[in-house]
DNA sequence: GACAGCTCTGCAAGCGCATGCAAAGCTTGC
DNA sequence: GCAAGCTTTGCATGCGCTTGCAGAGCTGTC
């Protein structure tokens, strides 16, 4: 920074402002100060510029599985948003375990300026002590101890129901996970849409995470069920179940109908394409980012939770049950 | 830190000492530093380390599409083993256009101790710059402008060909991309083996990457080409050529076979399961993060390149022309 | 018992940038 | 033409930690 001063002519101070508040610079020096830096190659190094600032401009991720698409998804969109906003981020997959995600979000928040929390999996105490402890985000979830970007899903699901009730089904099975009342909560807007239109419901709770073995597991039950349409509360079950349905022989959306909450490119990657609860997951990403900025920026602001509409989009996995014509 | 020396009545430089070089500290003393640590919350600054230590214990990845579960398996791995390492991990989707990701990977060299590049989208002259700034490490290609981890297609490209000879297949079509060397070299084995086995080669190499879209497209010329199998050149195209097929009411693998190369969960989450040029992806994570930490500690150590040994898992997208019984 | 050779600890000087304060330069109004 | 008020710049200090150097304490040897 000093060679930089002295071939411009300035003070290191100026230079330190030409790339930190631009605006206290006069046009012309800054110009002249910019010219000469990047004739030198120089930038401004973070390390230092985060120690006298006490900001590190830095955003911490965590997701408990990037190789899940929903997940990957959210951190494609959280990644593209912090740049904008000029900030790295940190990435961390914390995997299943609470304690993990815990001890790794804690680590984390040191070298960061904020969390975000993409379905987390920790008990509401640790979310409680992180969010006291810095700034922290949620993502895909709807907590009272932080900020959250989640997505509405009692009026999505209560389109499905709709839907599935339009083509003529009457017993729908819900295959849904077992993980606390943030997966199991939905059950009520899904028995209530069902009594509306008359259709049975079947809650398949098992005692499972919601991920694609057990989906495979959940497609045996599927014919016994009497059911004749499936709703998966995540995609990855849902694949499960499809694959299971297709190694029994049966047909989607012949025999089966299916619908999927979660709609990632892979709903679209597969024969027949996945009928599904569209998430706006960029949104997410982008409203979980601003949300964080704005606490960081304001430690004791009111605490914000902003819901994301969603909306079933129709494609080829739900038809009229027993495969009649329309 | 000032606080913690104090309590434990040593001298700053003994804390930072226990946290830097705790082997220079005696194992009591240490201990009730450490002790004091706990007890008063203290953990070392990181930017203030990184500022006096001039590193970051900070690691850049780049990818192309963190979504492509190829790319979201080498990111899980990779920040694993940067964890393990006591690393961080910097993120960043560069998407398709080379020179975003240029410019992205400079701006993160600033901030990182080295970058790992996966499937990089740059020119050789960029990449040679990139190496030439920093340590650099590559995943999944081999270069000689930097160390690399990357797969050894060629054998497992040979034991797919025999293993459709062995079917029966006589004209096989290989999917590939057009982006440079980097896909396309392999042209040559798959050549030498179909030549040893008596197999026809239909190279298709469209005007396109390899997207699942491209897939589709690429099922329609498939049936016309007289071949009775495909190679798709990584799993995105396969999973499009089998959604294309699907939709055209071809069977895989009874009137089709295909075989993807890559094999990432998605190979085992559609129905037929694909067979598929198995990378290690999980090593290959580990191996570039070994390398870029090499490089790290020793600049001007030689240049490694790593080949990973890929191997042809059956399952259920191949089998005899025709549909004929075995 | 003295001295060489260790190990362990403290001192002090940075690492590269940000920023409060004061001085200098400029504008405006009367 | 001058003072008041604003903008622009430089000085000096500090952010929290690391580390070379030197002194203090120890062990072992002759």
């Amino acid at each position: 920074m000093a060679d930089v001063a002295g071939a411009a002519g300035v003070s290191a101070s100026t230079v330190s402002r030409v790339f930190s508040r631009p605006e206290a610079v006069r046009a012309d020096t800054r110009a002249r100060v910019l010219e000469v830096a990047r004739r030198l190659d120089f930038t401004p190094n973070r390390a230092a510029s985060s120690l006298a600032r006490g900001r590190t401009r830095t955003l911490g991720l965590l997701v408990p599985d990037v190789v899940n698409p929903y997940y990957a998804e959210i951190v494609k969109s959280v990644q593209s948003r912090a740049r904008a906003k000029d900030h790295a981020l940190f990435l961390a997959d914390t995997g299943d375990n609470p304690a993990d995600g815990f001890e790794l979000a804690g680590a984390m928040a040191r070298q960061t300026d904020g969390l975000l929390l993409a379905g987390p999996r920790m008990t509401d105490d640790m979310l409680d002590e992180l969010a006291q402890a810095g700034p922290v985000a949620l993502i895909g979830a709807r907590l009272p101890a932080a900020d959250s970007a989640y997505p509405e899903l009692a009026t999505g699901l209560r389109q499905a129901v709709r839907h599935l009730a339009a083509l003529g089904h009457t017993r729908i099975v819900h295959v849904n996970g077992t993980r606390a009342a943030r997966t199991t909560s939905h059950r009520q807007p899904m028995q209530q849409a069902c009594d509306e239109h008359g259709v049975e419901l079947v809650e398949q709770l098992g005692p499972f995470d919601l991920t694609f073995d057990n989906g495979v597991a959940a497609a045996d039950l599927v014919p016994v069920s009497g059911a004749t349409a499936v709703i998966a509360h995540n995609e990855l079950v849902a694949h499960g179940v499809a694959c299971g349905l297709a190694r029994q022989g049966r047909s989607v959306p012949g025999e089966f109908s299916l619908v999927t909450v979660d709609d990632t490119f892979m709903a679209r990657a597969i024969h027949p394409a996945l009928t599904a609860l569209h998430i706006p997951i960029d949104v997410m990403g982008v409203r979980g980012v601003d949300l964080l900025l704005r606490r960081i920026a304001d430690p004791d602001g009111e605490r914000r939770h902003v819901a994301l509409p969603t909306s079933l989009v129709v494609r080829a996995s739900t038809g009229r049950p027993g495969g009649a014509r329309t």
